[in-house]
DNA sequence: CTAAGTGCAAATCATTTGCAACCAG
DNA sequence: CTGGTTGCAAATGATTTGCACTTAG
């Protein structure tokens, strides 16, 4: 390296104080501005994005258009509440065998997948009821 | 209604043909064209919209950030083939039960799902194997 | 010196909207 | 005449890229 990636650096801290789980790179700005870091936007954006590639995060799209980045940790499934619009981090419901089963049946090769539940977060049904 | 909703009849009855699973706006348009009606960009984009609200299609955002609309059928699930960048129906591989037991372990309430499975095509399972 | 990281401004991409023209009931 | 449909052009929103500058090794 000929020079060190700061904001790289500060992504992956800002990550891991966890208060939110999946960031937007707005979010990610935000949360570097209010800890002192100001910086440009593609600056985030390209930090984001090596993360992704380097594997140290995942980079997910919701069918709201906008792109998230989370720290890699467990496997977990997500879900999207309509009523605040947070993405919540649920255990995967997708058994084990589900693949192989249906690789064997359409001949098909799974090699990632991607799930996104539409509900309510545990807080918003609260709220709602 | 005061016109006849040409764009989207075309629509439906392209869908219908199920030459491919899942149309982007741009393929819709190519579709629409191969078959005598030249449709602006936005009209494809309205009548599409305009199903997905009425119901009558699905509207998918991949990673890739392009969304995508499909006939509402009996659900399945989606595979997202690396090599051919189809978007393939696979059968649904969350178990009935999967998501009572998440609302009662995490509180949660699940609306809907939407699963994409990354991996290859059974086409190109074997092209490549 | 040299390559990676950064900021700023401009370019892209896919969508979305404003508005005037059109047409079947 | 009226309200939904369409085309054309322009606006958006989010992301991406070009380029010059900076800095650690």
């Amino acid at each position: 390296m000929a020079r060190k990636p700061v904001v790289s650096t500060a992504i992956l801290e800002l990550m891991r104080r966890r208060d939110r789980h999946a960031w937007t790179l707005e979010d990610l700005q935000a949360g570097l501005a209010e800890r002192d870091t100001t910086v440009d936007f593609s600056t985030v954006f390209r930090a984001a994005e090596k993360l992704a590639a380097d594997g140290a995060v995942r980079k997910l799209t919701l069918d709201d258009g906008r792109s998230r980045f989370e720290l890699i940790d467990a496997h977990h499934d997500h879900l999207h509440c309509t009523a605040c619009d947070e993405l919540i981090a649920v255990p995967c419901v997708i058994p084990r065998d589900a693949f192989s089963t249906l690789e064997a049946d359409i001949g098909v090769m799974v090699s990632a997948h991607h799930v996104v539940l539409s509900g309510l977060c545990a807080a918003c049904r609260e709220a709602g009821a």
